[in-house]
DNA sequence: TTGAAAGCGCTAACAC
DNA sequence: GTGTTAGCGCTTTCAA
């Protein structure tokens, strides 16, 4: 491994000259630049970029803190995130936390030790403060820290909202919801409390079922479904995220019961798994793709020290319609 | 921000003793250790992991490149892996190549640059001589490079065998199946040839239709579903993808063909989304936890100069049994 | 058990 | 235009 010492004597100038050269800042003779440029090919050099790091004090990785990137939602918005940090001139390190808080820690430690330039958290296992005292680019997707942390977020009340109707319109009268259940301030819940309140004032019975808050996989999606969907209950709408969803329709085909006649449902994310079900699922979709250029503007924006970087970004949501809602 | 400096004039001792005390290793008086922590504790000192990165000349990243990590056999590999490496003290920087063979450059490049200290490589855009002439440590994953770098797969030549299998026990007699494009040396086009070569063994007719090989997404299935499914076409199984699979179940049901009576469908992956089509798709499994593990432990063997490091590791695939077969 | 000092590879201020 | 040199924060000889 040859360093720029090497390039340095090899073409007979000075270091000084190979890293201007190279960096294409200050002056440099057209004769010397040709010299260098042999000497980096003879010798094979590349530039070590951990000593280019140290020096700068700064990584260009960018830290992507997620509960479970299996998750189809996040496993979208992690790529989105990846391509346009990449874009930026970053690169992506991630993290699954699945519900470990200590790898959140971790990975939260990462900025105190200049490993990476900044963190997209969209993962909520660890406690506010530890957060609010890291004095580092941070930005928040979906949790709310406050003043100090922007956060981004779908328009979740207005997806509360799209849900409700289309609930309304099918003319339920009696339906659940299984809303995962948050310890932390974030606006996600915002969907469920406004489908709540606009289905009730429509005269629609809800029901509101807690789930937990860090499970995020097929299994525990199944378990809910047929603990929940009793054939003695009664009930004719469902709304959930789109994985939840299709366990829920694995579940109701099995008790005879049709979709949507018998029962409507309401999916949320708009992930492509909806696309499969039979019949395919009506769903709030939210713009990954958005979020993820929102994330990245807000966290180079904080890195570059711009101080238009929004402290609120919502990002809009649409009803992806399928057949599981009778309009 | 606090150095070593600082922390050695806070407790009134030299750098030396504060990495020694920090690192664990050399001799330092309980006296010095005590001064030292309320040093740490008082300047709220962390190391800077980039001064040490550059000392030691490796960052305890590795890079994990793959085609898309929305496509949910990768999204699932993605998190086995950094579960895995997080495990073994390394981190995850990831990259989706979408095809781009510049981007899997870049990421190769990496290694040289030494902001990497391995890279798993799940993608192949790339010209194999651009692999071969990085002498660091790489792990390829469905791709053979040769005596270089370790390979793993699954038993892909099995799973072409277990899905021609399930169409001899269905009764088919004119099967398709989907396989895609590659042009560089793959072990995962074993499953195809396997494939064509049991079913004709059987009387059965195979036709073989090459897909594009940068393609992972939805859209791409969904087209080429309906570019080779028309209605005029007569045959009774296809063999896919699971993602394809599913797409081709959508326009099945379009055409009023039933499955598996019609058609039948064998998929490969074992990926979710097989789980909510209806009816529930058979499919060949590969078993990604594993993948990642010999993934994981190939790389970290390399780094650590082991030579036990086999160089053709073979992961078992099983059946997924679902309801998309007649037998 | 400790401290002084060299050095990892690179950049940039400064002198020429 | 170019070279000399200090220094980024840390680890590790080596001598005391």
């Amino acid at each position: 491994m040859s360093s720029i010492k090497d390039v340095a004597k090899y073409a007979h100038v000075s270091v000084a000259t190979v890293s201007r050269a190279l960096n294409g800042n200050g002056y440099v003779s057209e004769e010397a630049e040709q010299k260098i440029r042999e000497a980096v090919k003879a010798l094979n050099y590349t530039p070590n970029e951990l000593a280019r790091n140290f020096f700068r004090n700064q990584s260009h990785i960018i830290g992507v803190v997620i509960p479970d990137m299996e998750y189809p939602f996040f496993s979208k918005l992690c790529k989105c995130i990846e391509m346009q940090l990449y874009d930026c001139g970053y690169k992506t390190m991630i993290c699954n936390t699945i519900g470990i808080s200590n790898r959140e820690k971790d990975y939260l430690d990462m900025l105190d030790r200049n490993m990476v330039d900044g963190l997209i958290v969209g993962s909520h296992s660890l406690d506010e403060s530890a957060y609010l005292k890291v004095n580092k680019p941070i930005v928040a997707l979906d949790r709310n820290f406050g003043e100090a942390i922007p956060l981004i977020h779908s328009d979740h009340r207005k997806g509360g909202y799209l849900a409700a109707d289309l609930m309304i319109r099918s003319g339920c009268r009696n339906v659940i919801q299984f809303s995962t259940y948050q310890m932390v301030n974030t606006p996600a819940r915002d969907r469920h409390v406004e489908f709540e309140r606009v289905c009730k004032e429509h005269g629609i019975q809800v029901t509101t079922v807690e789930t937990a808050w860090n499970e995020f996989n097929y299994e525990y999606y199944e378990q809910v479904a047929s603990k929940y969907l009793t054939p003695g209950n009664h009930y004719d709408g469902i709304f959930t995220v789109d994985l939840s969803a299709a366990c829920c329709m694995q579940t109701l085909k099995k008790q005879q019961k049709k979709i949507p006649d018998d029962v409507c449902i309401v999916g949320y994310d708009g992930v492509e798994i909806g696309r499969f079900t039979d019949p395919v699922l009506t769903t709030i979709s939210q713009n990954v793709p958005e979020i993820a250029l929102s994330c990245v503007r807000a966290i180079t924006g904080i890195i570059n020290g711009r101080n238009d970087v929004p402290n609120d970004q919502v990002i809009d949501v649409e009803v992806l319609h399928g057949n599981t809602v009778r309009c």
